[in-house]
DNA sequence: GAAAAGCAGGATATCAGCGC
DNA sequence: GCGCTGATATCCTGCTTTTC
């Protein structure tokens, strides 16, 4: 140790940690932060350094173990002597200094931070941040002028609290809307699609104020073989879930085939970009022009780069999806493909569809609350399981939380499904049937649970049955209702659009029964609509782009909206922090940055061993609640038919969602929204009133009018989604606000 | 020796809280 | 309702350090 040469190798070794640190002049941040690996530098210091390694080691040795990880701690420690050594030699500190940023710290933490040499000075942070704002904004820009892209927004809200309200300062909101670019993939080659694939002539003309779509009874009246095949994977559904919740039939599963697959989406890495955030609120005609113009400024493109790009989807909720028709109801005339949107292809998004679904199904099936008559959701939600009271029912000023309302179903349908099992099992012991069932036998069973307690003819036969049992009855609709939406549910995930299809079609009907939710009925059908009437590959690649695939994993399909959501999430998770000095300036310059942030903040958390998940995204077991729903559900012989039930004098009939719906659908005027109007052309004398359709269907404003907002709870039903994080990261926002 | 990067400190803005 | 104070933040400027 004590050799004449000691000082001059250290000397050497300082200036090859420096080297190692220092990155060349006008290197993008967005290469720093790829290429940074704290395990690569331990390993690299360690080379270039051994006995600076080794003094360290030495120092720090002691008797017994040590829990720290020594490595974590000395690359620190490298680290910072290079940033005394040469303060350009910063490549770690920059890292940590956008971490901080991300996670929200304040300047004065950056600050304290950055003399102890740990990060950067607070200036040169906020210089990075720009600088990568401006990186990502010039790729935006690059990307747009080569791939075939689509844009979704959504609208943002920030609620300002003010503690003591005074004239001047009162709790308000400020709306804003923030927006992605979506890169699509070509299904043909399963590459990002270019340039021109679709040509703005793909796009029929339109030449009246109302979207009008043809062969509406091809709409209406699924083709038989439709009809069949969502049989077919309604049944594969139940099959699925008596599987995954019966550990029983365990030995079953490897037998047990995939879902009937109808149109896959093959699966793909989905690239995807924040845009500048705006103070723009989407929610009028006019903001919805605004926005647009602001979205196609800050891409950069004109009416030619449009021409060249072709045909361009804009993806959003359903009300981004009536404001844009509006818009382009408005502008029909005008030729220009940006001005005239006679570029874009609208395309609601499915995530709020889904949640719509899951609505429709809670109210219609919640039963009258505090109801003593077992058979309802409402009975199961709050009498067996205990669950923390929701408002749900159509009655209910407040709508029904999304979160809970997917986990009683998920929990209700799996254990109706069992309990079908074990009435149609024909054993006296379900477990042991279970246990020793062959893949014929479950097949055989499976099918009578479906034809007896999950269909509508199931239903039908027994409301003509000499004496009806209403709760039987109420039940079967239910299980026929929540089977489609868990469909769905696990369609989407499973990236098969195709599926998604016919239960959109099913929904079309059953969302257009009397006080459901009409907006979203006319929103499928007229998507559906315009989709029969594009050509082929318009279709395809409008279909193949409806889900997004942020891992590429077969599984891991989501939708387009749900990711604009998460955008919006994280947005405010790092706005907030801000505090005072917020404004939509510095929004939209950090709205480009939010995801290179985010990789920067799990980087370095992973980096240094700190779980990103929070307690890894498991879901709870949730074999206890289905088992007391069975109990129940056998005990109070729920899906058997009992004559003269007592509570069949007390409980109301459930409306069949499905029939209400058709008797609209079968109505001339159904849709008429989108019918041309031929009626005013010729006076054929006065008609005769009793034959003047009576029944008003009142379409838009009754409903839903007002949307559903997210909660982060909602959020957090994403596997992928680290939100846990987020969460402790908001209570940091606020703490610093607060404070 | 020029250009780039880093940093400190002043200027400026905003807002809550407070007293009048 | 006004003006002051204190706290916090960003922007701007000019200086220093570093690198090629």
């Amino acid at each position: 140790m004590e050799s004449p040469h000691f000082g001059d190798r250290i000397q050497k070794e300082g200036d090859a940690i420096r080297k190692l640190l220092t990155r060349p002049s006008k290197t993008k941040i967005n290469d720093l932060l790829n290429n940074f690996s704290v395990r690569e530098l331990a390993a690299d210091l360690q080379k270039v350094a051994p006995t600076m390694w080794g003094v360290l080691t030495s120092v720090s040795l002691r008797e017994g173990k040590s829990r720290r990880n020594k490595e974590l701690v000395f690359t620190a420690i490298c680290a910072m002597l290079s940033v005394v050594r040469s303060q350009k030699a910063n490549n770690f500190q920059v890292i940590m200094g956008l971490f901080l940023l991300g996670s929200g710290a304040a300047k004065r933490e950056i600050a304290v931070f950055a003399q102890a040499g740990l990060s950067v000075n607070y200036s040169s942070v906020i210089e990075h941040v720009k600088a990568l704002s401006e990186e990502n904004l010039r790729i935006i820009q690059q990307v747009v002028k080569k791939f075939m892209c689509s844009v979704a927004w959504d609208n943002i809200n920030f609620a300002f609290r003010v503690e003591s309200q005074r004239l001047t300062s009162k709790d308000h909101f400020d709306s804003g809307t923030t927006s992605t670019l979506i890169i699509q993939q070509d299904p043909e080659t399963n590459t990002p699609a270019l340039h021109g694939t679709l040509p703005l002539n793909m796009k029929p003309s339109r030449k009246t104020t109302k979207q009008i779509i043809k062969n509406h009874s091809s709409l209406l009246l699924p083709p038989v073989e439709d009809t069949r095949r969502l049989d077919e994977c309604l049944l594969w559904q139940l099959k699925q879930v008596a599987l995954e919740h019966k550990s029983e039939l365990a030995h079953l599963k490897i037998q047990f085939p995939s879902c009937p697959s109808i149109e896959q989406i093959t699966p793909h890495v989905t690239q995807q970009y924040p845009l500048p955030a705006m103070h723009e609120d989407e929610s009028s005609i006019d903001g919805t022009i605004n926005v647009y113009d602001t979205i196609m400024r800050n891409l950069k493109l004109t009416n030619d780069d449009m021409k060249k790009h072709g045909l361009m989807f804009t993806d959003g909720d359903l009300l981004t999806d009536s404001l844009v028709d509006k818009v382009e109801s408005a502008r029909r005339n005008n030729n220009e493909p940006i001005e005239g949107m006679k570029a874009s292809i609208r395309r609601f998004g499915l995530f709020h569809c889904k949640m719509s679904g899951a609505r429709m199904v809670v109210n219609q099936h919640w039963g009258k609350p505090n109801s003593p008559w077992p058979g309802s959701l409402w009975w199961e939600h709050t009498n067996l399981l205990g669950r923390k009271p929701m408002s749900a029912g159509w009655q209910s000023k407040k709508s029904a939380p999304w979160k809970q309302s997917h986990e009683l179903l998920q929990m209700s349908l799996a254990a109706h499904i069992l309990d079908g099992f074990r009435i149609h099992c024909g054993h006296q012991d379900f477990d042991t049937w279970a246990s020793e069932a062959s893949m014929e036998e479950f097949n055989v069973v499976a099918e009578k649970v479906y034809h007896n307690l999950f269909t509508s003819t199931a239903f039908e036969k027994e409301s003509e049955a000499a004496e009806p049992d209403i709760v039987f009855m109420n039940n079967i609709l239910y299980n026929r209702d929540v089977l489609y939406y868990w469909l769905l549910v696990t369609s989407i995930k499973a990236g098969d659009i195709g599926r998604v299809i016919l239960v959109l079609r099913v929904w079309m009907v059953m969302m257009r029964a009397p006080k459901t939710m009409p907006r979203y009925a006319n929103a499928i059908f007229e998507t559906l609509g315009r989709l029969q009437e594009y050509p082929e590959k318009l279709k395809k690649i409008f279909l193949h782009n409806w889900l997004v695939n942020l891992t590429g994993k077969p599984n891991g399909f989501k939708e387009v909206d749900l990711l604009q959501e998460h955008t919006n999430f994280w947005i405010k998770v790092i706005y907030d922090a801000k505090g005072v000095n917020r404004s939509w300036e510095w929004l939209s310059m950090i709205s480009v940055c939010i995801y290179s942030l985010r990789d920067a903040m799990r980087k370095v958390q992973t980096s240094f061993d700190i779980p990103v998940y929070g307690t890894r995204h498991t879901i709870p077991d949730m074999s206890n609640e289905i088992r007391r729903i069975t109990m129940k559900l056998q005990e109070e012989k729920i899906q058997q038919h009992v004559s003269s039930r007592p509570a069949n004098n007390e409980v109301e009939p459930v409306k069949d969602l499905l029939s209400e719906g058709s008797k609209y659908a079968n109505k001339r005027s159904a849709f008429s929204k989108y019918q041309e109007e031929d009626y005013m052309m010729v006076n054929l004398g006065f008609q005769d009133e009793s034959l003047v359709e009576t029944v008003d269907w009142d379409d838009e404003d009754e409903g839903d009018e007002e949307e559903y907002q997210l909660t982060p709870e909602d959020l957090a039903m994403d596997e992928e989604e680290p939100i846990s994080m987020a969460d402790e990261l908001v209570d940091v926002a606020i703490s610093i606000m607060d404070s």
